[in-house]
RNA sequence: GCCAAUGUAGCUCAGUGGUAGAGCAGCCGAUUCGUAAUCGGCAGGUCGUCAGUUCGAAUCUGACCAUUGGCUCCA
């Protein structure tokens, strides 16, 4: 046989010749320095057979990252075995410790353990040293392929459902290989690679982080294994970046800045996930608020309100009960009626459309309100401002006729944009979120064509939109399909910010209706939007893409007036007066510190102005400033300095023009 | 909800069986100062909660609550 090489020649080998056979064959210096290859641009390894024609490209130490991969994926093995031999030294049977999975992910690697005791952090430093002496062992790693049947009968006898399991799902034509390191006691295990070829190419760069559980398979009604995350890198100080810009994100985390800043406190009094906004924090809310408010009055919304409690009738009739129910606080009793706090305010929007007759003049018809809902989330789940249980929905309802849909649809897209646009947001990824056929009747409504053609018309409005998203399958909302943002908070979890959901259900459940050209009732459509998330996650987030340092219009405190000494305190005074009558927010310290100590509390809460005012400015009316957001300045006269602020406060500028 | 860790003053943290500590923040007083911490004093805690062990518990044990890291779920 004979394999192509990146430069177009041919290598004649002999059959069954595997990725180190080929390095041999080029050449003694590469078959020492090769780590893995790339068979037809697919990542492999040394010890697997290579097919006849496929283009080969070995990999070296040069190839830092590919072969950081093919290291991290063997880490988690050499973690499998550090752990095994940790609890037999404790006296632990072998068989005891039974492996499910250990793949690489971002950054590095983990492994899932059902282990007869439960690990410590102490433990991991323990299990750490191990790995590194198995590192330093330099074991060599073989691939074997195995029968089916002696695969699933070594398992058996070791009494391991997981690699049975696993075994099991393999599709027929599928080889089951194993790969081992340290010879023929050493250590074995199902896998299908690839691996770098001994132990000792593997980095000492890595780290043992986290301990976690996790549910077999990813599924809650299966036994939670113990899961070992680390993380590797190819030099010292990849793993050092990778260290510090944790501690950075840590410095960023929304938890941290909103206790720092007096934005939100959590009170335990009061519940776990039910936030209180302070002062500060109610400012940006309200300023979020202001923003969609004028927004949308502009897109032709109009404003509702509706009430925080209804009859259960309300929560059957959009179906929210009972296929929502566990996410919704317990119902209380009144009068013998039972009653819900609202999880959603849709059902509240549908009723104000119902409260007259609709004819097709009236749509599209656009009701928004940011209704505060409470949902019964997992315990667990909370975080924050991100994940709580009373949240503020940036919520709307556009009511519209099938041939308005995708104008309305893409209208919603476009304040997406134009948010992220303001808020300088770049990073995202849009997702339709289809149903799929199985959850039909159960996670969906059972309206089989209903789905497929509004998913049409989903796609067919992104495409001609112009707009990138990417499809998934099944997590589409109980109603319809929906397009989600995904954003990644600056401590690196993922969520769910703008959504924009089609509901072809709910209209038709509560019998809405409005009378078409032709006189006859026809029954619209709904879409549920939420491009500002909730205003708690909406925060949350800014808090963290802006690390508490706020555009001035967003700043809860844009200006702090320092007086130099007592006597300056009527002109500080006169300075935050004619900064408030501009529609700014100004606060003078009159305490008795230093002034040095007042400029370090103010840039403590990251003000972004704080004004200096001592003889020289009184006399003159003026103000010197230093600023986050352009270079210091001294002697500028008051009304043109209160002008500069107020106008870039009232243009939502995300860039401040120095004052000139 | 599940697995694990953590919980001492508003914040950051010390205190491993013998009467609760520090710095910062707060309050009072002195200082009136030119772009990130002036000095002195005072006050502040049922050591997450409830039980248990003990002559004695912040410290040991248990249950519960909350937070954090994950899993599941989601705006």
């Amino acid at each position: 046989m004979h394999v192509v090489l990146p430069d177009g020649k041919q290598l004649d080998l002999p059959d069954r010749a595997t990725g180190a056979d080929v390095a041999a064959a080029i050449g003694p210096g590469l078959a020492r320095a090769a780590l893995g290859l790339r068979v037809d641009g697919r990542l492999s390894d040394l010890l697997t057979e290579v097919p006849a024609g496929a283009t080969v490209q070995i990999l070296t130490g040069r190839d830092s990252a590919d072969v950081i991969e093919l290291q991290r994926h063997t880490l988690a093995h050499v973690l499998a075995q550090a752990v095994r031999e940790h609890l037999e030294a404790e006296g632990h049977a072998p068989t005891s410790v039974r492996l499910g999975i250990g793949p690489v992910i971002e950054h590095g690697f983990y492994y899932d353990f059902d282990l007869p005791r439960s690990l410590t952090p102490d433990d991991l430093e323990a299990i750490e040293e191990r790995m590194r002496a198995i590192v330093a062992a330099d074991l060599p790693l073989e691939r074997t392929v195995v029968e089916r049947d002696a695969a699933l009968a070594r398992y058996r006898a070791l009494e391991d459902p997981y690699k049975v399991e696993l075994i099991e799902d393999l599709p027929e034509d599928v080889p089951i290989t194993f790969y081992r390191q340290g010879g023929e006691t050493g250590f074995s295990d199902l896998c299908r690679g690839p691996h770098v070829p001994r132990t000792g190419a593997l980095p000492t760069h890595f780290k043992l982080t986290s301990l976690a559980g996790a549910y077999w398979r990813g599924d809650e009604r299966r036994p939670m294994l113990q899961r070992v995350y680390g993380v590797a890198f190819a030099d010292a100080a990849a793993l050092e970046k990778h260290l510090w810009q944790l501690e950075e994100a840590k410095k960023r985390d929304h938890r941290k800045l909103g206790a720092e800043l007096d934005i939100f406190t959590l009170d335990d009094d009061i519940g776990p996930g039910l936030p209180l906004w302070l002062p500060r924090g109610t400012i940006i809310v309200e300023e979020l608020e202001r923003l969609a408010h004028e927004v949308e009055s502009a897109a032709g919304y109009q404003h509702v309100r509706s009430p925080h409690l209804s009859k259960e009738q309300l929560f059957i009739k959009s179906g929210h009960l009972p296929y929502y129910e566990e996410s919704m606080f317990p119902a209380m009793v009144i009068d013998d009626q039972k009653y819900f706090v609202k999880p959603m305010n849709c059902p509240f929007h549908h009723k104000i459309y119902a409260a007259r007759p609709r004819s097709y003049r009236d749509l599209p018809l656009r009701l928004a309100e940011y209704g505060t809902c409470y949902r019964y989330e997992d315990h667990g789940a909370l975080m924050g401002l991100m994940r709580v249980r009373s949240m503020q929905m940036n919520d709307a309802h556009i009511y519209c006729t099938e041939a308005q849909f995708e104008a309305e649809f893409m209208g919603v897209i476009e304040l997406y944009l134009h948010y992220f646009d303001l808020f300088a947001i770049d990073s995202y990824v849009m997702r339709l979120s289809k149903h799929a056929a199985s959850g039909l009747g159960k996670k969906y409504v059972d309206e089989p064509e209903l789905w497929i053609r509004t998913e049409a018309m989903v796609r067919s409005a992104l495409e001609r939109g112009g707009i990138n998203f990417v499809e998934a399958e099944d997590e589409a909302a109980f109603y319809g399909p929906k397009i989600d943002v995904q954003i990644t908070s600056a401590i690196g979890r993922e969520f769910t910010l703008a959504t924009n959901q089609v509901d072809f259900s709910q209209p038709g459940r509560f019998d809405l209706t409005y009378v078409d050209e032709d006189g006859q009732r026809k029954t619209p459509l709904c879409l549920h939007r939420a491009p500002l998330s909730t205003h708690e996650r909406m925060v949350g987030f800014l808090i963290e893409h802006y690390a508490g340092d706020f555009p001035l219009w967003l700043a809860p405190e844009q200006v702090r007036v320092v007086p130099i000494a007592d006597r300056h305190l009527p002109y500080a005074t006169e300075v935050a007066e004619r900064l408030t009558r501009d529609g700014l927010r100004a606060e003078v310290d009159g305490g008795n510190d230093r002034m040095n100590a007042k400029v370090r509390s103010a840039e403590l809460k990251k003000v972004p102005y704080i004004v200096i005012v001592g003889d020289t400015e009184a006399d003159a009316g003026t103000v010197s400033f230093r600023s986050r957001k352009e270079p210091q300045r001294n002697g500028v006269p008051l009304a043109a300095f209160s002008d500069h602020l107020a106008r870039h406060a009232r243009e939502r500028a995300g860039q401040v023009e120095g004052l000139t």
